[in-house]
DNA sequence: TTAACCCGGATTGGATCCGATATACAATGT
DNA sequence: ACATTGTATATCGGATCCAATCCGGGTTAA
């Protein structure tokens, strides 16, 4: 059983990683209430969690509004995911077992079924946090999840433009399988490889798309 | 000027990094507000923003109480900290300007004069702060700001014991030393180097006073 | 004797009400 | 015409009130 805060948090960040709330979209606390059917207090604890994941940016007596992210940002965020993502699973490798592999293999395959672009969204990143659990290390894995909130929107609306699921998918089997062969340096080489390729993808995209999903400010 | 939840943060965020709250100590919603002369929506947002911040652990119906930190997250904070502190420090060194080097003197200088450990804390953590700045990464300060969050009551009571300032203080100023002449390997080397001395220094006080400033759990 | 159960106090979470603030627009004076 | 000021409204932050939940003690029955 959730809280109201929660639920209405993550109403929200769903609609907004799904892209439903675009960048400077305003959030009223009044609408969001009477939408959800609560009172505003879980939705300014919403709100105030969602400033927290830098989703929203609130401004004193004035409101909420959904945030947008810079290439600069993006690039940044980009960096820190290549950099705690290689530490992460270069120890992740030598702790996973037999169990892990069956359940990521389970989720590779979903990744493969599945038609809905959001439905593998989540797989995706079901499919990097099941690998890193295996590190023991809650504190990288939030502060990564916090990352990967920031970015989740625009590759996910990268995705739906440019059909990255295939080479995404091969890129996923590629990891599974160094580490199944417990080759912590070719996981490790692949996954930033993995994250360089949707930055640059993203980039690429960003140069014909970039100012609809991209707030300016 | 600052909200009243603001207030009541930043009260309840010093009281924790002084120490005044040991870990375990609960937090009466009540108690804060009466003690702050306000209601205890302030109280709560406070709490919600240091649970984000993990120094305190919020248990629904049941209230929140200052959170603690076993050897072993303390041993992944740290390595946090020098994975993401070189990352930050190196491409910090070449966008050193001469303006912020006489900032680093000036707090240098402070750190020296200071016979008050609270007031050293604060110096220490604005040194790095401004060196970091400097990179123009505010994403990975942030989340280095909040692994120094959970560390700082740690770092403090051990400073407290050991009179660790005089060696802090040269390390501190072989750092800045190496920024100047713009060497970041050696930048990194020696932050590297401060972070590894700050983790030993604490594992070896945890080892005969442990149980009386963490909490298990 | 002990274990299950129930009830009352304490405490939190949520709803409603009220005061504070910022923005937009109109009125007025220069 | 333009700036400035006053006001009206939308919206937020905080206070107060009420409901939901947990914990401990006492009671009762096996």
């Amino acid at each position: 059983m959730l809280s109201a805060g929660g639920l209405v948090f993550e109403a929200l960040r769903r609609a907004i990683i799904e892209g439903e709330l675009k960048a400077g979209d305003p959030i009223r606390q009044d609408e969001i209430a009477r939408l959800l059917n609560t009172s505003r207090i879980p939705v300014r604890e919403a709100i105030a969690r969602l400033e927290h994941h830098g989703l929203v940016k609130n401004h004193r007596f004035r409101g909420a509004v959904v945030a947008g992210l810079s290439i600069a940002e993006a690039g940044e965020i980009f960096d820190f995911r290549c950099l705690v993502e290689a530490h992460v699973i270069r120890l992740a490798v030598p702790r996973m077992t037999p169990a892990l592999f069956d359940e990521v293999e389970g989720i590779c395959n979903s990744c493969e079924v599945t038609t809905d672009p959001m439905r593998w969204g989540d797989l995706n990143r079901q499919f990097h946090a099941t690998l890193y659990r295996a590190s023991g290390l809650p504190f990288h894995l939030a502060s990564l999840e916090k990352a990967m909130d920031r970015l989740d929107r625009y590759l996910r609306a990268q995705l739906l433009l440019t059909d990255g699921h295939a080479r995404a998918n091969n890129e996923h089997r590629a990891i599974a399988k160094a580490c199944a062969k417990g080759d912590a340096d070719e996981a490790e080489a692949l996954t930033v490889a993995h994250i360089k390729a949707a930055h640059a993808t993203l980039r690429e995209q960003l140069g014909r798309f970039g100012s609809t999903i991209f707030s300016v400010h």
